[in-house]
RNA sequence: GGCAGGUUGCCCGAGUGGCCAAAGGGAGCAGACUGUAAAUCUGCCGGCUCAGCCUACGUUGGUUCGAACCCAACACCUGCCA
């Protein structure tokens, strides 16, 4: 049977390690405390983050413990970024969203059992550490020469750091420190882009408490033009339902280029070895069917969602493409459609009080729904013969609706290009009658 | 505190009085070709009641018929000096 280390080997989980004979050593010779960390910067996990939760998993399952930190502390101060200064959000706010990343994490670990998860908040060791012990017991084993060498801050001495972002590796590396103290951890994993700050820790722990300790990092995930995997035209992909609908989470990696869905496969899917191998096959044979990639989608939303928002997304992505009738739809599913897609509550005018209630135009439809950012926008993709209502190729912006053109008498759907849908809602159909 | 330089659209970046909604590049969007892939080609890419109008070049005020461009004050960033 492979190590767990192999395993993630053969996912491309890992990008970069500490002595790795030793790390497999220490990881065959019994359970492993191990931890990683999510600063809040925002109120929800994003894909990102998925990767390092997903590593987590794979441990736990080897047997090794968890211990999951919520960063309380150091999204107070900011993980410095190579562009520029992150602005300080305020305290109220990096808890709340301590609190939301915190639910978010525990579905994707054990809490029961030998090998029991925990979480932590790195706000409960560092909120009252005094300023003096922190630059006496921790500062003095940083040398400034050596910090002023790290990529991150080598590329912001042109622009500028402060000395808060500056000094985030020192909290970072303290963390490690504690859990090692409190938990006997002995590693951490993270993003590439956080080797510095864990080897930071592993340094920190060999010369104030003379142990070695161990450090793993996973490879930062592109696309086959070597950019950042991750983006979406709506931004980033969040884990939060409310942020990112299941129906965009799924289609984010229903989208996966051929080229490099088997990676994803890898890192993403809880598969074995021989599964993948055959969608990688199938790629080759037949990369039309996009069976890998929907198999990626498939296996990516159950875990992050569940199989009844991957169904939904499935359905709704039918319905959507190509260009089937949309009329044949049940309201039930048409409204669970509707539901996972951005949309836009319209009311109907009382056609009592105000005589000169109409429906709107493909114009208000595109911009309303969210699928055009401005009525510009909308206008464009017109001229361009990029926008659909209900499937069907619009041509004149100012066009009305007709009542016949809502489905199930309140649902049009819009749709720019390909991918990009939205609906508009008609909250009550007027009284057509009440004039007579 | 002093001196010098800087602040342009999503990002980078040109522009130093009218021809500027602002070159060029990147990112992005649409169309064609496809497979909800990639590559390629074409078009678009501040907003709007869209052959016109409005808002924009750190902020505020001024000079001028006219300012992203000139002047003043302020804010922030960078460097050098105290």
């Amino acid at each position: 049977m492979a190590s767990v280390l192999e395993e993630l080997r053969w996912r491309g989980l890992l990008a970069n390690s500490t002595d790795e004979a030793a790390l497999a050593a220490h990881l065959n010779a019994g359970p492993v405390t191990f931890y990683v960390g999510f600063d809040p910067t925002a109120p929800s996990i994003h894909f990102g983050n998925l990767v390092q939760l997903i590593v987590a998993r794979h441990l736990q399952r080897a047997g090794h413990r968890p211990l999951i930190l919520v960063g309380g502390s150091t999204g107070l101060i900011g993980d410095p970024k190579e562009s520029s200064e992150r602005i300080l959000n305020p305290k109220e706010v990096v808890a709340d969203w301590v609190e939301r990343i915190r639910a978010q994490v525990e579905r994707f670990v054990e809490f029961d059992g030998p090998a029991a998860a925990l979480v932590v908040n790195n706000l409960d060791w560092t909120g009252e550490l005094a300023t003096l012990d922190f630059l006496r017991d921790v500062g003095k084993h940083f040398p400034v020469n050596r910090m002023l060498g790290r990529d991150v801050v080598r590329s912001r001495l042109e622009d500028g750091i402060s000395y808060t972002e500056f000094s985030y590796v020192l909290l970072q590396a303290l963390d490690y420190r504690e859990l090692f103290r409190s938990f006997g951890c002995t590693l951490q994993f993270g993003g590439s882009d956080q080797w510095g700050n864990i080897t930071a820790g592993v340094e920190l722990i060999r010369r104030s408490e003379g142990a070695r300790v161990h450090a793993l990092a996973t490879p930062l995930l592109t696309k086959a033009d070597g950019s950042k995997f991750g983006k979406t035209e709506g931004g980033t992909v969040w884990l939060d339902p409310t942020m990112t609908s299941p129906y965009a989470f799924y289609q984010f990696f229903l989208q996966a280029e051929d080229a490099k869905v088997v990676e994803y496969l890898k890192v993403f899917s809880p598969r074995d070895r021989d599964a993948i191998d055959e969608l990688a096959r199938e790629t080759e044979l037949r990369p039309h069917l996009r069976l890998a990639q929907r198999a990626l989608a498939d296996d990516v939303t159950v875990l992050v969602h569940s199989q009844a928002e991957r169904d939904a997304a499935v359905a709704a992505g039918e319905a959507l493409f190509g260009n089937s009738d949309l009329r044949a739809l049940s309201e039930s599913t048409l409204r669970g459609i509707v539901s996972e897609l951005p949309h836009h509550l319209m009311p109907a005018g009382d056609p009592g009080a105000t005589d000169e209630w109409q429906l709107p135009t493909a114009l208000d439809v595109l911009s309303l729904s969210g699928v055009a950012a401005s009525r510009s926008e909308a206008r464009r993709a017109i001229e361009q013969g990029g926008a659909y209502l209900n499937n069907q190729r619009v041509s004149d912006p100012e066009a009305r609706l007709a009542p016949d053109d809502l489905l199930h008498g309140r649902y049009v759907i819009a749709r720019r290009g390909k991918r990009t849908v939205g609906a508009v809602t008609i909250d009550a159909r007027p009284t057509a009658s009440a004039t007579g």
